[in-house]
RNA sequence: GCGGAUAUGGCGUAAUUGGUAGCCGCGCUAGAUUUAGGAUCUAGUGCCGUAAGGCGUGUGGGUUCGAGUCCCCCUAUCCGCACCA
């Protein structure tokens, strides 16, 4: 379409969408995820949120909002890097590349995005600012007194003047000291013990490294033991890596949820990913004076706890056992550690072994066994627990592996079998817990923990810090250089730090990341830190950037803050339910708490665009043979089957002539055909190129064009929905699209009546105005592009060409077909974007005043339509027949006998 | 195992949120136009039945004058978490 490229460039000459702050107009940020730009392309599944998010700006745009909406790219990460290592190229070539590839392909739907803020996460004037970022976090800790993030300064005064004692911080290990032995100490062990406190810190942490690709991942892109990107496996291991305290955030992330609009089940994922659990730490005193500590959230069990059970990396460990039993527990911990998380997913066998040591009940006295065993994680809690085997599935398992005493402690509970986990049941064989249900019970032990001084009551989460380095070359390098062994970080004003250049993107020979090659790699000297920072850095605070994004003074300026605050709306996939958007509400909050960022959260509202899969066919090849057989009659031979390429295939019909030119081996093949046609299988898969049912989105807007591609993908269904692309139905969207033309059209030549436009004609316009705009505002794109059909249809049947009907038409339908009504505008004779036109907005009290008929019942068309009537009847059903309810009549001529009014509404017409 | 979501014609879906289920589109059938194909236009199209009529929103129950919609029991599919104490 000629049009198209027309308008698009008339758009970018004149800068249609260039956004400036207006203080006379409210404000609206509409936010896309930013694509990561890979070799492959766009399909038509990447733009479905894009579209959308692009329909409700242009619509936000036309209520009067001064609307922002940007777009950028994710650059930093594997698989470019991959990709270089695997050629040599460099990649900020590909990447380069990349991103010119996908500006095209989006520049042809017709978006109106202001591309002069687009922001690049690997242009060292943005990582600037990711790495001033870290340098905050570096230098600050989180009081858990105040809830938010201090100057780590203010940590320094605090134990010159006072010691540690009155400090409540998150930390990685609580250390004691007093302000003279502060002042004491050498600066490396003051570092040290500061070090426990930053935000962003260096520390030996378990981590997940993946060998394959040499490089450690945090537990986001980690699924099931392997990773996510690539499918490689991960291992548990202790390594000295930066980490941000996530962590320390980990309520007000949940506390958070609340106050914004995100589907239940994203908020749900978050939840369960944050993983908040109650319950209460005890001290269980062991025979040598130390002490384990537990975390459980059943107290109220504590009299059936006949052993307690270790995880093998417990530093509890070698408090606790025995020189007799030390070489078998050795030879235990020894045999974990050869097991990969993977194997101890899928192996569930219970193993364990007896420490000697044994630990008192501090409730009942009593002592029971300490154990060890890897059901047991290291990671959550204290890496230690009791074990209450009669209400707990998994110590009930070990019990009984190792013969172990089963104590029931709720009434009338069966054991016998299986455990009893259930939180209900009056408690017995508790001493002062009898009698009290399980609720109860937890309520009163705790109150007993504390007032004895047992232990303390906590609340854990299962979220973890975020491990912050990978040692990999194409990611911001940290702004950090080492002294005496410890880090320091460069002075902000030398930002940004830029990625050395270096021979190879492999880790050198010695196991050293890539930076290790580098030349010159140092500050003052000092030695620089080799890893760089992993994807999520760049992407977690890009949308505070695009508010001003040529700033070289700060992330961004106040003025820009102050009007833009935060997203209103966001688009993007569930996939980043766990990563990104945790990682972006962490790193908003803690910019919160250092005044850069001016609201809670940074996304308002949240909807989850569906994922397009695709349409994959198959033809079925009897083995051995260059012989292809139909689908219906594949199973009367021994076939193999094979993915052919969607593009050469329509309605599951095969076109044998381009298949046989699709590939050189197929030249020669020959068909066994049922009623003449080869008829292809089919599936829905991932839209993949490997899979051939991508479907390229410019090979649509070259048939189509972008706004029936536009329509079509919102026509489609639901946007939160998944859906198999099938670019059967698309002709009815192009076809409306014609028919809409066609009403400003006599032959070629534009031509619109000036006529008043009747009250028929109106009722239809404004009927599709209301629906329209109601469908926008509750993201029901799907019908509001049906609301558009049945509105062309009805003004096919009326003959209505008058310009008062069609130029409110063509302003509505600008946010869906942009191009059609910018050209269709300026027939009308404007000389302005239609973006500067505004939404007609709908006038509740037309119907009521323009007719005595009201719609009762409205399923597309009206059904019937008479006088509302109204009568208050105090909310007892009452059947009665109206005053003029005989003088009325349905559109099909009937007439209404009975009319059943409920609270002076109708609720039931009998005819 | 825990939690969440979904289930409607041959297909994608819709239903004023408790009021004539199936709008809109695809597909299909018939007709018109066209040298043909494509395109376009007209009519029809939930199922059974020649018809009258009957049956229909995954299954079974319930509330209600009235249920796709609300409540309870199943079933299936998808998603999240999962040895989290």
């Amino acid at each position: 379409m000629r049009i198209e490229e027309k308008w698009q460039k008339y758009w970018s000459q004149n800068n249609i969408y260039k956004t400036d702050i207006d203080k006379f107009k409210p404000k609206y940020y509409v936010l896309d995820m930013f694509p990561y730009p890979s070799g492959a392309g766009l399909h038509v599944g990447h733009p479905l949120g894009y579209i959308a998010s692009d329909i409700y700006s242009r619509y936000k745009t036309l209520k009067g909002f001064n609307v922002l909406h940007p777009m950028g790219f994710d650059a930093f990460g594997l698989p470019a890097e991959q990709y270089a290592i695997e050629t040599g190229q460099h990649p900020e070539i590909t990447t380069e590349k990349n991103i010119k590839r996908y500006r095209e392909q989006l520049d042809k739907l017709g978006f109106c995005y202001d591309w002069d803020r687009e922001v690049r996460t690997c242009s060292p004037e943005y990582y600037k600012w990711t790495q001033w970022a870290f340098i905050r976090m570096f230098n600050s800790y989180y009081c858990n007194d105040a809830q938010q993030a201090r100057p780590v300064s203010e940590l320094i005064k605090v134990f010159e003047t006072e010691g540690s004692s009155c400090i409540n911080a998150a930390c990685n290990e609580q250390c004691v000291f007093t302000a003279n032995e502060w002042k004491a100490k050498s600066e490396k062990e003051q570092q040290e013990i500061l070090m426990n406190y930053r935000i962003a810190y260096l520390a030996d942490t378990m981590v997940n490294w993946c060998a394959t690709l040499g490089t450690v991942l945090a537990n986001d892109e980690v699924v099931n033991g392997l990773s996510v990107r690539g499918g490689f496996p991960v291992e548990q291991r202790k390594m000295r890596q930066w980490s941000l305290r996530v962590s320390a955030y980990a309520q007000r992330l949940l506390d958070g949820l609340d106050t914004i609009e995100w589907t239940e089940s994203l908020k749900e994922t978050q939840k369960n990913w944050i993983g908040r659990s109650e319950g209460a730490e005890i001290r269980f005193p062991l025979s040598g004076g130390d002490s384990l500590t537990v975390f459980t959230t059943r107290a109220d069990t504590i009299f059936g706890v006949t052993f307690m059970v270790l995880a093998p990396e417990s530093e509890y460990v070698a408090k606790v056992v025995t020189p007799e039993q030390k070489a078998n527990v050795d030879a235990y911990i020894e045999s974990t550690k050869k097991r990969t998380e993977r194997e101890r997913i899928a192996d569930r066998r219970i193993s364990g072994v007896f420490s000697g040591g044994y630990a008192v009940n501090p409730f009942s006295g009593e002592e029971v066994p300490v154990w060890i065993s890897d059901y047991v994680l290291a990671g959550y809690g204290t890496g230690a627990i009791m074990a209450v085997p009669a209400h707990d599935s998994r110590d009930y398992a070990f019990a009984k592996h190792f013969g172990l005493p089963i104590i029931p402690i709720i009434e009338a509970c069966d054991v016998s079998e299986e455990s009893f986990d259930a939180k209900e049941g009056i408690i017995v064989n508790s001493g002062f817990l009898n009698g009290l249900t399980v609720p109860e019970g937890i309520r009163k032990a705790r109150e007993y923990i504390r007032e004895n001084n047992l232990g303390t009551v906590k609340v854990n989460y299962r979220l973890r810090d975020a491990i912050f380095s990978r040692q990999r070359y194409w990611g911001e390098p940290f702004p950090v250089y080492y002294k005496d062994g410890m880090p320091y970080n460069i002075p902000e004003e030398l930002l940004p730090l830029v990625l050395p250049e270096v021979d190879k993107f492999l880790p050198t020979e010695t196991g050293e990341p890539p930076l290790g090659r580098a030349k010159n790699w140092t500050y003052n000297s000092c030695p620089l830190e080799l890893g760089t920072m992993p994807g999520f850095a760049g992407s977690s605070a890009y949308y505070l950037r695009y508010m001003d994004a040529h700033n070289t003074e700060a992330l961004v300026s106040k003025e820009a803050d102050e009007y833009w605050r935060n997203v209103d709306l966001y688009i993007g996939g569930t996939e980043h339910a766990t990563g990104h958007l945790i990682y972006s509400r962490f790193w908003n909050k803690f910019l919160y708490d250092i005044g850069t960022a001016l609201e809670h959260e940074p996304f308002k509202k949240l909807v989850n665009q569906g994922m397009i899969q695709g349409c994959s066919s198959f033809v079925y090849r009897i083995k051995g043979t260059n012989t292809f057989v139909s689908h219906g009659l594949k199973d009367r031979y021994d076939t193999s089957e094979l993915h052919v390429d969607v593009n050469i295939v329509n309605n599951n019909i095969l076109d044998t002539k381009r298949f046989k030119l699709w590939r050189p081996e197929y030249e020669t093949a020959e068909f066994i055909l049922e009623d003449n046609e080869y008829r292809c299988g089919s599936a829905v898969e991932k839209m993949s190129k490997s899979l051939y049912n991508v479907v390229n989105p410019d090979d649509i807007v070259v048939t189509y064009g972008a706004d029936t591609l536009r329509l079509y993908e919102m026509f489609l269904g639901p946007i939160e929905q998944s859906k198999p692309w099938d670019t059967k139905g698309i002709d009815g969207v192009h076809r409306f699209l014609r028919k809409f033309w066609r009403l400003f059209h006599h032959g070629d030549e534009f031509f619109v009546s000036d006529e008043a436009a009747t009250g028929e004609e109106l009722k239809v316009l404004h009927k599709t105005i209301k629906k329209v705009q109601a469908d926008i505002e509750s993201f029901s794109f799907n019908t509001a592009v049906s609301a558009f059909m049945i509105c062309v249809n009805e003004l096919i049947d009326l003959k209505c060409n008058k310009r008062a009907v069609l130029e409110p038409l063509t302003v509505i339908l600008s946010p869906f077909a942009p191009h059609i009504a910018e050209e269709l505008w300026h027939l009308f004779g404007k000389t302005e974007s239609v973006v500067k036109a505004s939404f007609p907005g709908y006038d509740e009290s037309f119907l009521v005043e323009n007719s005595f008929e009201y719609p009762i019942s409205f399923n597309g068309k009206t059904r019937f339509k008479m006088e509302l009537p109204l009568d208050d009847s105090s909310g007892q059903i009452e059947e009665k027949v109206l005053a003029n309810a005989q003088t009325q009549k349905f559109m099909d001529g009937r007439q209404p006998k009975k009319v059943i009014v409920v609270k002076g509404k109708i609720v039931n017409i009998v005819v």
